[in-house]
DNA sequence: GTGAAAGCGCTAACAT
DNA sequence: ATGTTAGCGCTTTCAC
């Protein structure tokens, strides 16, 4: 831990400039394989290490990274968004620039398309996005990542190895941990429903098959005796009362799992409007303030957040270590972490650390 | 966001030279107040922000930062320590030195002014500790701070203003956490005890104080029929034997909090090993692989982390933001996340991302 | 195949 | 009160 050591220390140990150790130690340009192998026994006798710092200014590597975003629930998106702009500020001064195109249709591969071409055209090196299930844009994929354009994916996956890396939840395990809330809350008995939104998801089929292996798997007295799909997005005022009917009607209803995020703040609002309801254990996914105020409420008992604010601050993050230093993370798929959220760990104060969060 | 912006930039706009544009944003040396008033419209009108990695290879500036950690459990504090050093890794190249000092008596403010006192002679420019509560504590860290020394409190706060901020759980909403798991796996009925650490200290009693205000308040079918104090660390086969004879003989005793999270496993193995205690619901605090294959095993149901990983590691770079850009964190008390894990969220896997572990 | 030298954007010592 | 200049440690161009 003596002094910093510096290029021009192992040079002068090696009897050499500094050009000929930076050409041994990054493989650049011609050099004598003898002596490059005195350099690299000597950088790795002192345990050399390239100043970042110094690197990153003589580099003034300037790297453009694209993204392709939703926006609805917005909630969502925008913690993604922020985790986003967090790691571009910090990166900012290391080379990074971040452009974000929004989809405005909501799940339209065509769009999409659209945008990444933007994005090409905007002559970006790396390209972040929420892809779709479709052929034409893993195609687009396998496209962008022969032109030398590293792609990611986050918060979904897509079936093509050309994207390097995926940062977002582990779906099903997702699912599983609602089922394990919503044992436990129910010490092991009663009758549950399952209710999703009407988009045709991959999501939301996951993360309701971890809930029912969970439940079939660990807790034989409870049954899913059955599942909805319903348009909350699109909902109206008599939508929400024939779900509310349906509710009311299951005969011995003590538990509902909503599986998807953006409907939970309605289903939690006709739990507590019906007095029917009113001993129901409801449990769902993701956080905003409406969800807050109805789990302080005590109208939904648990949520589960997949850290969205994460998502976009890693894959930018990890794209900043692959595309300066070459560096993949250590796995295909990076997981976000599983939140339990409940009444005593929820308020996102100003002065809750937030890991990645320091001004 | 076109060409990016350089002091001379500035300077050329204005007029003068770098270094008067310097002076102006930075309040070095003497400056024409008119001059400097131009210079920072124009500053602030292109909205010029000084390179942070240029600046820092400039200022080669050179900190050092002494902690004061504790060792028991090591499960516990090697995490802080982790944090510690993932931190100085990253801000190594900016010119961040971090020395550790370890305590090998459990308590004891006197060693702890010793490690102190040889920090110092180090000359650190800042010191991270987890303090005692003791007069002779509190003096020595208003003479530190009085001596230019910045000090900065970790996992338990103390009552002096001069420690400049604290990062660390929020303890009372961690007890409070406790209580509400254990109400709702309950379902707001019957009879806990409550378990606790010997040592005195008032992490545990603010803990239960949460904790019973929860259950007090919330769950008025849920009696705390008694509390535990017992010696863990260095409890004997007979001390546990007598534990679980006490826990037994407990009335219709269906819910167990053992308040000290170095015990948790000790408590979770009496309970798997006594027939008469497999339905009480077991929660707990903090985890490792001991207590991760007792939550498996279905004997604790939950435990709620405070991230100790965090306090290191955020306690570093939080230090780095004041020491270098002179810069305080919001709030004096920075709190870290209280995290609920049970089955389907506990596995540490290296592909989840935890947040600021990205390598 | 190797070295010398300029420069990334900022800071700081020294001139003026 | 302001300007000039020499670095910080690394990268890169251009000689040799």
């Amino acid at each position: 831990m003596g002094k910093k050591l510096t290029l021009q220390d192992i040079a002068d140990k090696a009897g050499v400039s500094k050009a000929t150790v930076y050409r041994a130690i990054n493989n650049k340009g011609d050099i004598n394989q003898e002596t490059k192998q005195t350099i690299m026994d000597i950088v790795k006798k002192l345990d050399y290490r390239p100043n970042k710092v110094a690197r990153s200014l003589a580099l003034k590597n300037s790297k453009k990274i694209g993204v392709v975003l939703r926006g609805i629930p917005s909630f969502y998106w925008g913690e993604v968004e922020k985790g986003i702009k967090k790691a571009e500020e910090e990166l900012n001064d290391f080379g990074i620039q971040v452009i974000i195109h929004k989809m405005d249709e909501l799940r339209s591969p065509e769009q999409m398309i659209i945008l990444i071409d933007k994005l090409v055209e905007q002559k970006v090196d790396a390209i972040v996005m929420v892809p779709l299930n479709s052929s034409k844009l893993k195609e687009k994929i396998i496209d962008l990542d022969s032109k030398g354009i590293t792609v990611v994916t986050i918060n979904d996956d897509i079936d093509v190895d050309a994207r390097k890396f995926y940062v977002g939840p582990h779906i099903f395990q997702s699912g599983k941990v609602a089922g394990e809330l919503m044992g436990k809350f129910l010490r092991g008995k009663g009758n549950v429903v399952v209710i999703n939104g009407v988009l045709e998801s991959l999501t939301y089929e996951e993360r309701s098959k971890g809930f029912a292996k969970v439940i079939n798997d660990e807790y034989p007295d409870i049954d899913i005796v059955a599942n909805y799909n319903y348009d909350f997005i699109k909902s109206q005022s008599h939508n929400i009362k024939i779900i509310k009917n349906i509710l009311e009607s299951i005969p011995d209803l003590s538990g509902i799992y909503d599986v998807d995020g953006a409907s939970l703040y309605q289903i939690g609002n006709i739990v507590k409007s019906s007095s029917k309801l009113k001993d129901v254990v409801l449990i769902g996914h993701e956080i905003w303030e409406g969800v807050e105020e109805l789990i302080e409420k005590d109208i939904i008992q648990a949520t589960i957040s997949q850290d969205p604010f994460a998502q976009g601050y890693f894959s930018i993050k990890l794209l900043y270590n692959f595309l300066i230093d070459n560096q993949l993370p250590d796995y295909k798929r990076m997981y976000t972490r599983l939140d339990i959220i409940m009444q005593g760990n929820m308020k996102r104060q100003e002065n809750i650390l937030n890991p990645y969060y320091i001004k």
